[in-house]
DNA sequence: ACAGGATTTGGACGGTTGTCCTAAAAGATC
DNA sequence: GATCTTTTAGGACAACCGTCCAAATCCTGT
């Protein structure tokens, strides 16, 4: 029962409750229950609902943030590291099964709801998408490299979609597999296709 | 301003309405203003919200399947009918865009709610990938059909998703071309390996 | 013209929501 | 132990939600 500090319980609890219901769906009384809390002493850390979201989304960007570092230490080669990020839809897969992505279901309602930090919840694909974008350059893709990010970026949201949508874990995994198939027939082949500029040698450094 | 029928009005307003803002972000009130009757007449036609909502996704199932259809009598081989399948992106990309896909997004929140209605959604994802499959065993890939039927569907539902997130038209265009040569790729190639999963079949650019 | 059913109206109803306030409790400082 | 700040509790509030109803209105067949 030893909290840190009762703000980030209450952060927390919303992270995983906008996960698990929505964000609209989620009231301050549900967050209020899950800490313990009453629900006027909630007013005391956060003045609004959309508060408790910037501190939900900031929250997973720093903790996706430590993720990207930790794969970057960790994976040897370049290729090594996109397969960190395509293997998360298996290590998460129970949750991605029942709930989805956590980054794309926020933002998918987000939208809807047409918030006003759908730009924030974006950094959360564009963090993605840029570390995606750096280890495809070093795989020597750099003149397609954003191109390929996006379509693996796609690919994941999609597999999670329909795995939610079929509750199908082996889904999941006929597709990931495929994804790392596909991955190891990027590696060294340039981009196709004469009017992206000339190929650069491929540097295999790190 | 004739209009067939008020209750066909109110199912209209409210495809739109669930489309556009999401089930439960959408009111009573905001359905009733969009067809410019009383609050009160609503409830002559439907008992609750829910009723709405399965109205709702047996139109989009007609809709849908009329579709399906058409493109069967319109597609000489089945190659060009997964096309059309897959040029709905382009289609409609305009409101993709903006709000993502409508069977997609459905789902994801109906996922999150939990909602009773989550099967009768689910359909409408069953139909496609029906309708797919069935496509894929006619171009004579029977042993995979279903994976690759899964495989185009979760491709598409990516796209969708990122195109809105980014606000990007120009990234579905990219990826709706690279899915055409994909279908091309299948055509005639056999399930590849002893068991199952077109491997190394998939000669994808990229 | 009139009866009778179909349709529409506006509002009542409990319940819940996000927001906000005040007073009490707890903790820290001297 | 007294004083002041930080934290908590509980409830008030206005607005909105889905639901429901009784009365008014429209429409059709006779």
């Amino acid at each position: 029962m030893t909290s840190k500090s009762t703000r980030e319980d209450i952060v927390e609890a919303a992270d995983d409750l906008f996960y698990r219901q929505g964000f609209e769906h989620t009231s301050f009384s549900d967050i209020a229950d899950a800490v313990h809390i009453s629900r006027g002493n909630f007013y005391y850390y956060f003045k609004t609902k959309d508060e408790i979201l910037d501190a939900v989304i900031n929250e997973r960007l720093a903790d996706r943030r430590k993720m990207l570092e930790r794969w970057e230490v960790e994976g040897e080669t370049p290729e090594d590291r996109i397969r960190s990020f395509i293997h998360i839809l298996i290590t998460n897969r129970a949750d991605i099964k029942r709930y989805g992505c956590p980054i794309g279901t926020l933002c998918t309602e987000l939208a809807k709801l047409n918030h006003a930090s759908q730009g924030e919840a974006n950094k959360l694909f564009m963090l993605f998408r840029t570390w995606l974008r750096r280890q495809f350059t070093l795989l020597g893709r750099e003149a397609d490299a954003d191109e390929l990010a996006m379509h693996l970026l796609a690919r994941s949201q999609g597999v999670a979609t329909l795995a939610s949508a079929f509750r199908d874990e082996k889904f999941i995994k006929q597709e990931v597999e495929q994804m790392c198939d596909w991955l190891r027939s990027c590696v060294g082949h340039a981009a196709p296709g004469g009017h992206q500029g000339p190929r650069k040698a491929e540097r295999v450094r790190h």
